[in-house]
DNA sequence: TACACGTGGTA
DNA sequence: TTACCAAGTGT
């Protein structure tokens, strides 16, 4: 064990500060949804709408998609193009992916129980460290640490711990040091109580340290430092495309749509076609070769752009200028493109930016 | 290890 | 407006 862990958990009392925390959060936990009961399925799906992820946002996602497949084998059995759209709008989409596919896994492999085993439970797809620790201690009693965001800033303060949270080396520290403080008779209650006051009470910044009910335990508040922690190096920033997008319509009046590859952002959604600018030529130009060469399209473009608009991702932005075509051509080539009616592009997963350019045409 | 991977809310 | 954030994982 790291020399400074060793020191700052001799000077705790793990037995007081269980109490403290796990009498507070009985006291005080939110009524979410995801409480209703221990139910490994429906603790699981929670962990994972949750990763990076406000609680609020979650909520009616979360009740949705528990409506539409209540259970492993209701997701299990569906199909991913329904899974997609039941996630559309709340982004990193491979969860969603990722989660189907481990699900089917359980139901395969393990008779649709979820594992109890911490090496079984972390081989599912989308089940990394935190999740699995998540899942094992709140539906089954297990004393796992559940290491995530919440938890490092409280425990940096607690234990007054300088070391950078950014970095993936600093999480077995933390997971060691809940090792040693979580409460074996209630190890669900404590990591969630963790949480819970990382989330309501010792916040990033401005802790409400007066209504803490851990603060006789917080190292960093009696040295009065616990604005200064945690440690967090920043992140860079990110770098700007400039995309081309077209919504082409045919004779019918239906839209040519192509569906993104199965790897990588915005994985398997739909979109309008797009591609990234070539600064040099006209925009119009770049279009109609576009069409043709990847869609097998003839079109006639429009001069000008009906809708301009940013669209920011956690690591790039999209500068997208949206332009309108018509054509008489009824096919297209590739597998992964589509004439869809108004009907179906509302049935499909759209990315946030296209399902926004979506509805401007809608309301003009 | 560092970066890809989404989105909407907040200071 | 910029920057950071919110219950991380995969590569």
């Amino acid at each position: 064990m790291q020399e400074t862990l060793q020191n700052q958990l001799e000077k705790m009392n793990e037995k007081e500060f269980q109490k403290d925390l796990i009498q507070w959060f009985e006291k005080e936990m939110r009524d979410l949804p995801w409480r209703k009961n221990q139910d490994p399925y429906r603790v699981w799906v929670s962990e994972i709408m949750l990763q990076q992820t406000r609680v609020d946002t979650v909520i009616p996602y979360y009740n949705r998609f528990m409506e539409q497949f209540p259970t492993i084998e209701a997701l299990a059995f569906a199909p991913e193009e329904k899974v997609l759209k039941a996630w559309e709008g709340l982004g990193y989409y491979s969860r969603a992916r990722n989660l189907q596919s481990a699900v089917r896994e359980v139901h395969e492999q393990y008779g649709g129980q979820v594992p109890k085993d911490p090496k079984e439970i972390s081989a599912l797809k989308g089940v990394g460290p935190y999740t699995a620790g998540a899942i094992l201690s709140i539906a089954y009693d297990i004393p796992e640490p559940a290491v995530d965001g919440n938890v490092m800033r409280v425990l940096s303060r607690i234990l007054s711990l300088w070391d950078d949270i950014a970095k993936p080396s600093s999480r077995k520290i933390f997971e060691e040091a809940v090792r040693h403080l979580i409460n074996k008779e209630n190890p669900s209650y404590f990591n969630q109580a963790m949480m819970e006051l990382g989330a309501l009470i010792c916040t990033p910044t401005s802790p409400s340290c007066l209504l803490c009910p851990v603060q006789e335990h917080c190292l960093a508040f009696s040295e009065g430092i616990q604005r200064d922690l945690p440690v967090k190096t920043k992140k860079k920033s990110t770098k700007v495309i400039d995309l081309l997008t077209v919504m082409v319509q045919n004779q019918d009046g239906d839209w040519l749509m192509n569906q993104r590859p199965a790897q990588g952002l915005l994985a398997n959604l739909w979109e309008f076609p797009s591609f990234e600018k070539q600064q040099e030529q006209e925009s119009a130009v770049q279009i109609q070769e576009f069409l043709k060469t990847d869609f097998n399209v003839e079109a006639v473009v429009d001069a000008e752009p009906v809708l301009v608009q940013d669209h920011v991702f956690s690591h790039l932005t999209w500068k997208m200028v949206i332009f309108k075509a018509k054509t008489k051509d009824q096919t297209s080539i590739g597998d992964r493109a589509a004439w869809m009616n108004r009907e179906a592009i509302e049935r499909v997963a759209l990315p946030v930016s296209h399902r926004k350019i979506w509805n401007h045409y809608l309301s003009t």
